[in-house]
RNA sequence: GCCGGAGUGGCGGAAUUGGCAGACGCACUUGACUCAAAAUCAAGCGCUUCACGGCGUGCCGGUUCGAGUCCGGCCUUCGGCACCA
């Protein structure tokens, strides 16, 4: 029995209590089936769901839904990114502790997602912020430090005063806090790094094997690995008894170079100044350089500056002698953190030759035109023939490259090389809510790792967070004097804990096997469940998360803990959701919050609006007309299978295929294509919208159904309908639970129900409407057999009176003839 | 500057292999039901024309019997990277 009235608060809430109380989607490894493993990106328990949330999940949850449906074994998982910033800003504003102040908020958005209706294992929750998850980061930690992937060292690093911590270079965006938007500046400082740049070769090639993923994430971590090919090759410095190492991926202008420049930074800086004539001068231009804020240092229409050293060096092939300058336009951490100064085709190095009358040397000239040094406005950079360049004279300049490599690697000064943009991760952060890391420094050892059965290293709780500029964990004294593991003598703990991100690389690996005491998972069933099958997130993290986790699992890889080399084969990267053209955010007040779209319509609307108004990957512009079409649709559904129930309830599942009238053929046949439509738009290409229109034809047509006869074939109805909630049950779980239940089988619930399948037969008309057309212009419409060959098809069309009449005198040229399609007469 | 997307009615969007452009929905119009409204059901709905027809997928050109789709050249817009030598 279903009510005659749809009521989504009371059907919402019955079957979410009965699918908990059921543990209808619970899971277990299970070698017989295939399995699939569906995730959203875990959120931070920031307090309260946002719509971006609720499209991530519903998303994750009809790709779930579907594929146990098409009998895989389905690992759906939910939990929480739960340490961070905002916990601990919670604490210093309104004392509330960070673990108390998070715990709450998981609470309160699981209430959340439990009225989503989503298909969740909650046996599998997990914490990052719980001590049997961070035991185990910290157990990373130490496995990295033992892989020698984790290293402690000083260097310039960049920091946020406002977060009062130090950030990874994945974190600084257009050299502002990728958090709270702040300027972030260099601090020399000593913190532990992940070697990251061990892997980017691999995390570059590996690239290749994600089929699965857009081409834009790739791109975008193909650009911040950043791989590029060159030179690097020393000049000798007499004066000094040194060498200059230089890299450069332009190594066919190295015969047009006529200076060196390197940054305050480099270390051969101090020996040219000290005892310098210009000392005086030259310290302060460095403080200057040192000064000015990174991004102004590193804008490419900031101002080229610089000084003469006094010092020179000597060209490896030409042995003309090459000033050394120190600029502020070079990079320290970059190649070898010193430039060749080529004016003539560097545009950089164009600028600062010209502004300090820097001697230019011409060694490319463009093919089929002449450049003349002193007409010259810029540098260039193009490709052309060699000139001035001795015995490459003559040579393309792209060959020349190779020559002149072979030629600096003969001598011995210098050598090919492949340099990254990507930096190492920087780890540590000076914060409090995050997992400490697991190192302890002791006077007689040094640096001692925790041992692994006093793992993990527990955050203290009652600490005070009015510090000042210390952190709250180096301010806690109980905390930070211990005693040496080795030695046994007074030490102190490493202070800083570490990314948030750390903990998010590897998440979905705990998933897997979330109570495992004795490891951080178990490998076999590990190698079950991973890697993940489909993965479905925001583009915010194509670079950060993604990246640093695809680093985390080949290190695991190649540690024996887990046995394939990408963590996501496939990924999704939804689109975000907008109102009145903007980013729903408070200061423009056009949010739409889940919980009223809930208590108005229920969560089965809001998926289905969120689903159906655009494809995911877009961005989706919310709209309250558009959520209210959706309700009346779900009303429609609703209707139509009462209408029908009492022929639902003769139980009738069969009917003869060959005994159907025109009617029952036109919805047999809408029903099976749509079958096969909405398969293949969620199958293959996610397009969940359009999956959902080919849904509403398939009600528009029950509908006409229902209008066009009178004595129902109840097998074929029962078919139509029963196979209409199965395919909208990823989508609208509880109203098809209801009428599944009420009008189709009380015994079973529709989430344990098989996806349906199609016959091809049922698809097939006895006759289709082709076009006539002439010269490819529409002149006419003509029913012909469905199966009509060409020959047939021609033979018809050419008796047709109407395309006689329009042919006229015209002579046919050509007869066009697609089968089910048109016919295209070609005529003069 | 480099790399990668996107551009189709009033709006969200569809067209999967080159084959009827605008599926499905929103908004709107009309009709039925109603005392009335809402809800529902039915019909219409790219522009233009009284009509026949003509025009139409950012722009220009090309290939083809036929182009939203393929090719060449642009324009606009969004995103990423950018003093990385």
């Amino acid at each position: 029995m279903i009510e005659e009235k749809y009521s989504p608060y009371a059907i919402e809430t019955k079957w979410q209590k009965y699918w908990e109380d059921n543990k209808t989607f619970k899971v277990e490894m299970d070698k017989s089936k295939p399995k699939s493993y569906v995730l959203e990106m875990f959120p931070y328990p920031s307090g309260n769901l946002h719509m971006g949330h609720v499209r991530n999940y519903s998303i994750g949850d009809v790709v779930a839904r579907f594929r146990a449906m098409q009998g895989f074994n389905v690992l759906h998982p939910m939990g929480w990114d739960s340490f961070g910033m905002p916990a601990e800003n919670a604490a210093i504003k309104h004392g509330i502790p960070p673990a108390k102040w998070t715990l709450e908020n998981i609470e309160n958005m699981t209430k959340q997602q439990k009225a989503l209706g989503l298909a969740y294992d909650w046996d599998r929750e997990i914490a990052t912020c719980k001590e049997d998850y961070y035991k185990w980061t910290q157990w990373f930690f130490e496995l990295f430090y033992e892989q020698g992937l984790a290293v402690k060292r000083k260097s310039a690093v960049n920091w946020c005063d406002n977060c009062n911590t130090v950030l990874a270079n994945e974190q600084v965006i257009d050299g502002k806090c990728w958090r709270c938007d702040n300027e972030v500046h260099k601090k020399d400082l000593e913190q532990w790094f992940f070697k990251i740049t061990d892997y980017a070769e691999e995390l570059l090639d590996d690239l290749n094997l994600l089929d699965g993923w857009p081409e834009r994430v790739k791109t975008m971590q193909k650009n911040w690995i950043g791989r590029s090919e060159g030179l690097e090759f020393s000049f000798d410095i007499p004066a000094l008894n040194e060498k200059l190492p230089v890299y450069t991926t332009r190594p066919d202008t190295v015969q047009g170079v006529t200076f060196a420049v390197v940054p305050p930074e480099h270390p051969i800086v101090e020996k040219m100044l000290t005892g310098n004539p210009n000392e005086a001068e030259l310290r302060a231009f460095c403080d200057k350089v040192r000064n000015t804020s990174d991004i102004e240092r590193t804008s490419s229409e900031s101002v080229k500056e610089g000084m003469y050293t006094g010092f020179d060096c000597v060209h490896p092939l030409t042995g003309r002698n090459v000033q050394i300058w120190i600029t502020n336009y070079v990079l320290f951490d970059y190649g070898t953190g010193a430039v060749m100064g080529v004016p003539t085709h560097d545009a950089r190095d164009w600028m600062f030759a010209t502004k300090y009358n820097i001697e230019k040397i011409l060694v490319i000239q463009p093919e089929g035109s002449e450049l003349k040094l002193e007409e010259m406005t810029d540098a260039y950079e193009d490709d052309g023939v060699m000139v001035n360049s001795g015995k490459f004279d003559g040579m393309k300049n792209t060959d020349a490259m190779a020559a002149i490599m072979d030629e600096i690697e003969a001598l011995g000064v210098g050598k090919r090389r492949v340099n990254y943009r990507l930096r190492d991760w920087l780890i540590s952060r000076q914060r409090y809510w995050g997992a400490p890391i697991p190192v302890i420094y002791c006077p007689q050892c040094g640096e001692v790792l925790v041992p692994e059965e006093e793992l993990p290293v527990r955050l203290p709780e009652n600490i005070s967070f009015d510090t000042g500029s210390v952190s709250p964990l180096a301010a806690c004294e109980s905390f930070v004097n211990c005693k040496c593991p080795k030695c046994g003598g007074d030490a102190k703990r490493e202070t800083d804990t570490m990314d948030t991100f750390l903990c998010s690389s590897w998440y979905y690996l705990r998933y897997t096997d979330p109570k495992n005491t004795e490891m951080p998972f178990d490998k076999d069933v590990n190698d079950y469940w991973g890697p993940v099958d489909q993965y479905i997130g925001g583009i915010e993290h194509a670079i950060l998360h993604l990246l640093y986790s695809r680093f985390f699992l080949k290190v695991l890889r190649d540690a024996g803990l887990v046995s394939y080399d990408e963590p996501f084969s496939r990924l999704l990267t939804q689109g975000m959701v907008i109102k009145d053209g903007a980013k729903m955010s408070k200061s423009l007040g056009n949010v739409v919050s889940p919980e009223e779209i809930l208590e108005k319509y229920g969560a089965d609307t809001a998926r289905l609006f969120i689903m159906f108004a655009a494809p995911p990957e877009r961005e989706l512009e919310w709209s309250d007309q558009g959520v209210e079409g959706s309700f009346r649709f779900l009303n429609r559904v609703w209707r139509i299978v009462h209408y029908f129930s009492n022929v639902l309830d003769e139980k009738v599942t069969t009917y003869n295929t060959e005994a159907l009238d025109d009617a029952d053929k036109e919805l047999r046949r809408v029903l099976h294509s749509g079958i096969k439509k909405v398969t293949d738009d969620i199958e293959q290409r996610f397009n969940f919208n359009t999956a959902i229109s080919t849904m509403m034809e398939i009600v528009n047509a029950l509908y006409a159904y229902k209008d066009a006869k009178k004595d129902y074939n109840p097998g074929l109805v029962h078919e139509t309908i029963s196979n209409l909630i199965k395919m909208l049950a990823p989508f609208v779980p509880h109203i098809t639970e209801e009428l599944w239940q009420g009008a189709i089988d009380a015994n079973s619930s529709i989430h344990d129900q098989s996806w349906p399948s199609y016959d091809e037969s049922a698809m097939k008309v006895d006759n289709v409407e082709i076009v006539l057309q002439i010269n490819g212009k529409v002149r006419g419409r003509l029913v012909v057999p469905s199966e009509a060959t060409k020959e047939e098809l021609e033979k018809i069309a050419m008796a047709d009176e109407t395309l006689k009449a329009s042919l006229g005198d015209a002579q046919i040229m050509k007869v066009i003839c697609v089968p089910g399609r048109l016919v295209n007469v070609v005529a003069k």
